[in-house]
RNA sequence: GCGAGGGUAGCCAAGCGGCCAACGGCGGCGGACUCAAGAUCCGCUCCCGUAGGGGUUCGUGGGUUCGAUUCCCUCCCCUCGCACCA
C-alpha cells in the first residue's frame, strides 16, 4: 500500500510513510476554491438557520489551542448540520476592546487601534488556515464606531427604561497612576499597583451602573428551565445571583434611633444576645469619632478577610424588638457592609459565627430552638439543647420564646414577620447592580455630558451618536482625561459648556449583544433587524470556556430580556444549548505562557496541516472534557490520514472488479453500521465517538481490500461514507478525496450519508459476531488447537429462538409448562425441556436476539475474519443441516462452534 | 462550611440495573509482513482451566433487588465554583 516517495541517500532513509500527503497543498487549494466560490455564505433571507457561535475571541495576535479547540467545535457542528440539510449561521468577530490593546500601545507607542487591527488581520489568516467555515461578510470588530454607537445607543435606551444609575462606588485607586484599577490588576496582600508597583487605595467615585438586580428573580428562575446548559453553569449562576429570603426589621438603638438588620432566621430572635454593626455602617463611623476604641478597631484591627471574628464592644445598648431586652452592640468585622444590611443581631445558641463570637467576649449564648423531637406531638414545649459548646444551626422547635414556644421554625417566623411591628418580609440578593464605568481609553465612551450649569449629566441625544474616541495620546492616566478638546462640548439641554464624560463601558458591555448583531452586522440605523433576529435567535448551540459560566452568560441573559421587554425580540434567553469545552493541556497541566508549555497551532498546522490538528482534538476526547495533546497521537493522526488518502489514490487508479459477496455484505453492512452511530454521535456533539467508529470503518474497509479482490460499488460507497464523516472535522482532506472519488461540488453541501440500520440492530449483529469469534479463539487455545483444519459455525435451531420469544413475553410462573403448549417445540423431548430449564434459570435476564436468518447471515458474512485469522476455511449452517450432538451448545445468540484439528 | 462534578484493570478512559472480566486508547507481550528497522496488520495483557468453563474485581462499609460497576445511605479522597452571606 505504501510508496516510496524519498530516494534512498548514502547513509540514511526516507520513512515512507512518514512523508505523508502534501497537507498544505490540499489545504491551500481548498482555502481557495471556498473563497472563490464564497462557500460559507449564509445570505439574508434564508429561514430560520442553525445558529452555531463560539465565543468571540480577544485579538491577541496569536491563536492558542484553547482557540483552536473551541473553534473546530463549532466549525465541525456547523457542517455537520450543513450537510444534514440544514441552514446554517456560523459568524465570527473580535471582542476588540480591552486594556491589553492599550497597554501594548503604550510598550510600543504606537495606539491600540492599529495595534488591534494588526492583531486581527494575523488572527483572521491564521482562522482561514485552520479551514474555519465563517460567514466573513458578517464579522463584527466592537472597537469601530459602526458597533460601539449602538453600545451607546442601548446605554440611552436602558437609561430611557431607568435601567441605568449613577452613584457612588468604591474602586482600586492608584494615586500614582491616577487611574481605577480592576482587581486583577491589584497584587498581591499588601495591594500594589501591577504597573507602578505603588500601594492602592480604594476610593470613592462616581460611577455608572446598570440595574441588572432588577433582572435578578428572573435570571435566577430562568435557569431552571435552561435545559440544553451544563449543571455546573447552572449552578454557579444560581449562587452569584444568590437570592435568600428572610425578615427585615429594626432595632432601636439608643442615642442612633432604629437600625435596620436582616435576618433569615428570625424564629431565634428570643436568642438574640448581641447586635453586630459592620467597621463601616454608618453608626460604626460616628463612633469611631468619638470612642478611642471603636476608632482603633475600624482603623487598624478589623480584618474581614481573616477567619477569626474581631470586635469590640460599645458604649450602646439595642433593643430586641419582641423582648424589649437591652442587648449589647458591637462593631465586628465579620459583619459585612455588603451582605444584608450591614448590621446583624446575633444568636450564639444557633449560628456559628455568632457562637464563635459570643464565646470570645463572654456573651450570653442561650438556646431557643430544639431538634424537633421524633415523636412529637406538635405542641409540647421539647427540653432545650445544649448550645454552650456548639451552636445548633438546623430549623426545629421554639423553646424558651415565651407565646412562641412549641411552634416550628417556619411558622415562627411567618408569625414573629407579621407580629413585630417593624419587621417585614424582605428578600436579599448576592447579586450587585453593574459598575460599568472603566477609567479607560480603549473602549465605548459612556454617551454621557456633565453640565457646567445646573443639567447635571446630560445624555447625548441619538442624533449626536456615536460618541467616537479622539486620538490616543501615550499619558499614565487615562488618556480620555487629557484630550481636553474632545472633552470640550455644549450641554444638549441648555446649550452650555460642558465637559464629556471620560469613563468608557466596561467590555462585557460589547459582548452582552454580539450575537444579535451577526444578524445584520451592516445594519446603520438599528442594533440589529428585529424580524431576522426574531428568525434567527437564540444561537442554537453557543461553545465557550468555562471562565464565562457567569459574567459573560449572565449579562448576555440579561440584555436579552432587557431587549425583549423594551425593544421587541421575541426570545427571553440567548443561548438554547450551551458546551463548556475542556482544556488543552501538556502532561496535565494547563497550557499557559509563564509556564512555557504551550503547543503553537501554528507550528503543528506547518507540520501536519490543519485537518491534522482538528482530527486530532476532535477525536481525543468529549468536548467539555479536558485532555492532554501528545505529539504521538497528532502523528498517528497524519498517519491515518496519509493512509486515506492513499486507499483514495489505490482505488481511483485501478478499479477493483471483486464479486458482491458474502464478504462485500459484511463491508456494507458495516458501513451502515458506522453511519447509523456516527450520525447520532456528531449530532450529540460526541464526536470523539463518531471519529472512533469513522477510523474503525477506514480500517475494515483496508482490510477488506487486503484480504479480497474488494467489490467497486461496496468499496467506494464505504470511501464515500469515510471522507463525509470526516468531512466536518478534517474538510480539507475530504474536499481532495470527494473529488478524486469522481463527485461534482463541495463536500461542504454533499449530503450526509444514510443508513437503514438502526443502532440497537447493529449492536446485536457486532455483538454475535465478536462473542462468535471470541469463543472460537477461546477454544483453540484451551483446547490447545495448533492448527485448526476446518471451523464450524452452526445456528441454533429455529425453535430455540421461537421459546426464547414466548420466554421472554410470558409471565407464567411455570415457563416449561407455557413452552410446551407449543407444539413444534414440544416435539424437540428434552432438548426442549433442557433449554427450558435454562430460560427458566434466566428468565429475568433474557432479551431478544436477531433472528436465525440475520443471525445466519451475519456470521456467513464475518466468516472471512474467522477464515483470515485462523487460517482454516469455515462454514456457517443452519441447524437442520447439523448433526444434533453438534446442536447441544447452540442458542439464539450463539451459535454451536465445532472444530476440526 | 455550602453547592456541582468525580473516584473503573499498569496508565488514560467508556459504561450508569441483567448482553460486564467490563468499549476504546496508551504502554507491555507474542505473531504476520520485511534482509532489517519503521510503518501497517492480527492476537494476548486479573487468577485458574486440554472445547466456549470457574473464581475474585469497578474508592470504603452497609442496604434495596432474583440480579448492582450501574439505584439508596455512611465514610474517605480528588477537581471546580461560592463563602465570616446574617
Amino acid at each position: 500500500m505504501t510508496k516510496a516517495i524519498g530516494r534512498r541517500r548514502p547513509d540514511t532513509y526516507i520513512r515512507m510513510s512518514d512523508a505523508g500527503y502534501d497537507h498544505a497543498a490540499v489545504e491551500r487549494r481548498w482555502q481557495e476554491a471556498w473563497d472563490d466560490e464564497d462557500a460559507y455564505r449564509t445570505p439574508d433571507d434564508v429561514e430560520d438557520p442553525t445558529y452555531v457561535l463560539g465565543m468571540y475571541p480577544y485579538p491577541s495576535g496569536k491563536l492558542h489551542m484553547g482557540h483552536v479547540r473551541n473553534y473546530t467545535i463549532t466549525d465541525a457542528y456547523a457542517r455537520f448540520r450543513r450537510m444534514q440539510g440544514d441552514e446554517v449561521l456560523h459568524p465570527m468577530g473580535w471582542d476588540a476592546f480591552g486594556l491589553p490593546a492599550e497597554n501594548a500601545a503604550k510598550e510600543r507607542d504606537t495606539n491600540p487601534r492599529d495595534w488591534t487591527f494588526d492583531c486581527i488581520d494575523t488572527m483572521t489568516d491564521q482562522m482561514e488556515s485552520m479551514g474555519f467555515g465563517y460567514d466573513w461578510d458578517r464579522e463584527i470588530a466592537t472597537c469601530t464606531p459602526e458597533y460601539y454607537q449602538w453600545n451607546q445607543w442601548l446605554f440611552s435606551r436602558f437609561h430611557e427604561e431607568g435601567l441605568v444609575e449613577r452613584r457612588d462606588a468604591e474602586v482600586n485607586w492608584c494615586e500614582d497612576c491616577g487611574t481605577v484599577l480592576a482587581d486583577e490588576q491589584v497584587e498581591g496582600e499588601d495591594e500594589l499597583c501591577w504597573r507602578c508597583g505603588m500601594p492602592v487605595e480604594q476610593r470613592e467615585l462616581e460611577q455608572w451602573f446598570l440595574r441588572i438586580t432588577e433582572y435578578a428573580d428572573e435570571l435566577l428562575e430562568d435557569i431552571d428551565d435552561l435545559e440544553g446548559w451544563p449543571n455546573s453553569v447552572r449552578q454557579m449562576q444560581r449562587n452569584w445571583i444568590g437570592r435568600q429570603f428572610g425578615t427585615e426589621l429594626e432595632f432601636q438603638v439608643a442615642g442612633h434611633g432604629s437600625v435596620e438588620a436582616f435576618t433569615t432566621r428570625v424564629d431565634t430572635i428570643h436568642g438574640a444576645t448581641f447586635f453586630a454593626l459592620a467597621p463601616d455602617h454608618p453608626i460604626s463611623e460616628e463612633l469611631a469619632e468619638a470612642d478611642d476604641d471603636v476608632h482603633r478597631f475600624v482603623e487598624h484591627e478589623a480584618d474581614p478577610e481573616g477567619d477569626e471574628p474581631n470586635g469590640v464592644a460599645t458604649d450602646l445598648t439595642a433593643t430586641n424588638p419582641v423582648t424589649g431586652e437591652e442587648i449589647p452592640v458591637y462593631v465586628a468585622d465579620f459583619v459585612l457592609s455588603d451582605v444584608g444590611t450591614g448590621a446583624l443581631m446575633a444568636v450564639p445558641g444557633h449560628d456559628e459565627r455568632d457562637h464563635a463570637f459570643a464565646t470570645k467576649m463572654d456573651e450570653e449564648i442561650k438556646p431557643v430552638i430544639a431538634p424537633k423531637p421524633d415523636d412529637w406531638d406538635g405542641e409540647t414545649v421539647p427540653d432545650a439543647p445544649d448550645v454552650s459548646e456548639e451552636a445548633f444551626t438546623d430549623d426545629g422547635v421554639l423553646v424558651n420564646s415565651g407565646e412562641y414556644s412549641g411552634l416550628e421554625s417556619e411558622t415562627a417566623r411567618e408569625r414573629l414577620t407579621a407580629d413585630i411591628d417593624s419587621a417585614a418580609e424582605s428578600t436579599q440578593y448576592q447579586l450587585r447592580d453593574w459598575g460599568i464605568s472603566r477609567q479607560r481609553y480603549w473602549g465605548t465612551p459612556i454617551p454621557v455630558v456633565h453640565c457646567h450649569d445646573d443639567c447635571g449629566a446630560v445624555m447625548v441625544p441619538e442624533e449626536d451618536l456615536p460618541v467616537e474616541l479622539p486620538e490616543f495620546i501615550n499619558t499614565t492616566g487615562n488618556p480620555l482625561d487629557e484630550a481636553e478638546e474632545w472633552k470640550r462640548t455644549t450641554c444638549p439641554d441648555c446649550g452650555g459648556d460642558a465637559t464629556r464624560e471620560t469613563d468608557t463601558m466596561d467590555t462585557f458591555v460589547d459582548s452582552s449583544w454580539y450575537f444579535l448583531r451577526y444578524v445584520s452586522p451592516d445594519a446603520d440605523d438599528v442594533p440589529f433587524d428585529l424580524e431576522r433576529a426574531n428568525d434567527w435567535m437564540p444561537v442554537d448551540q453557543y461553545v465557550g470556556g468555562i471562565e464565562h459560566a457567569v459574567m459573560h452568560l449572565l449579562y448576555s441573559r440579561f440584555f436579552t430580556k432587557v431587549l425583549a421587554d423594551y425593544e421587541g425580540l421575541e426570545h427571553r434567553e440567548p443561548f438554547e444549548n450551551l458546551l463548556a469545552q475542556g482544556m488543552v493541556q501538556l502532561e496535565g497541566e494547563k497550557m499557559s505562557k509563564s509556564k512555557g508549555n504551550t503547543v503553537s497551532p501554528q507550528r503543528i498546522v506547518e507540520e501536519y496541516g490543519a485537518d491534522t490538528a482538528r482530527l486530532f482534538m476532535m477525536q481525543a476526547a468529549q468536548p467539555e472534557r479536558d485532555f492532554d495533546w501528545s505529539e504521538e497521537g497528532v502523528r498517528s493522526t497524519y498517519a491515518f490520514l496519509s493512509r486515506l488518502q492513499e486507499m483514495v489514490d489505490g482505488y481511483v487508479s485501478d478499479d477493483p472488479e471483486g464479486e458482491d459477496d458474502a464478504i462485500a455484505s459484511y463491508v456494507d453492512a458495516e458501513i451502515d453500521a458506522t453511519i447509523a452511530i456516527a450520525s447520532g454521535e456528531y449530532d450529540e456533539l460526541t464526536f470523539n465517538r463518531a471519529l472512533r467508529e469513522t477510523q474503525d470503518l477506514t480500517r475494515t474497509l483496508r482490510q477488506y481490500a487486503d484480504y479480497a479482490e474488494p467489490h467497486a460499488e461496496t468499496y467506494e460507497r464505504g470511501l464515500s461514507a469515510v471522507v463525509r464523516l470526516l468531512a466536518p472535522v478534517a474538510p480539507h482532506l475530504a474536499e481532495e478525496l470527494w473529488h478524486e472519488l469522481g463527485y461534482d461540488g463541495f463536500v461542504v453541501d454533499a449530503e450526509w450519508p444514510t443508513a437503514q440500520v438502526d443502532r440497537d440492530y447493529v449492536a446485536k449483529r457486532r455483538r454475535l459476531v465478536q462473542n462468535t469469534r471470541e469463543d472460537i479463539r477461546d477454544i483453540v487455545e484451551v483446547a490447545g488447537i495448533e492448527d485448526p483444519e476446518a471451523i464450524d459455525v452452526v445456528v441454533a435451531p429455529d425453535w430455540t429462538y421461537d421459546a426464547l420469544e414466548i420466554a421472554i413475553e410470558s409471565d407464567a410462573d411455570n415457563l416449561i409448562g407455557e413452552l410446551m403448549q407449543e407444539s413444534h417445540i414440544r416435539e424437540q423431548g428434552d432438548a426442549a425441556a433442557s433449554y427450558g430449564q435454562d430460560l427458566q434459570a434466566e428468565r429475568e435476564a433474557l432479551s431478544m436476539t436477531l433472528g436465525p436468518d440475520d443471525e445466519h447471515a451475519a456470521l456467513e458474512s464475518a466468516a472471512w475474519l474467522i477464515e483470515r485469522e485462523f487460517d482454516a476455511p469455515v462454514s456457517v449452517v443452519h441447524a437442520e443441516e447439523a448433526d444434533d450432538s453438534v446442536l447441544t451448545n447452540a442458542e439464539p445468540g450463539r451459535p454451536a462452534i465445532e472444530i476440526e484439528d
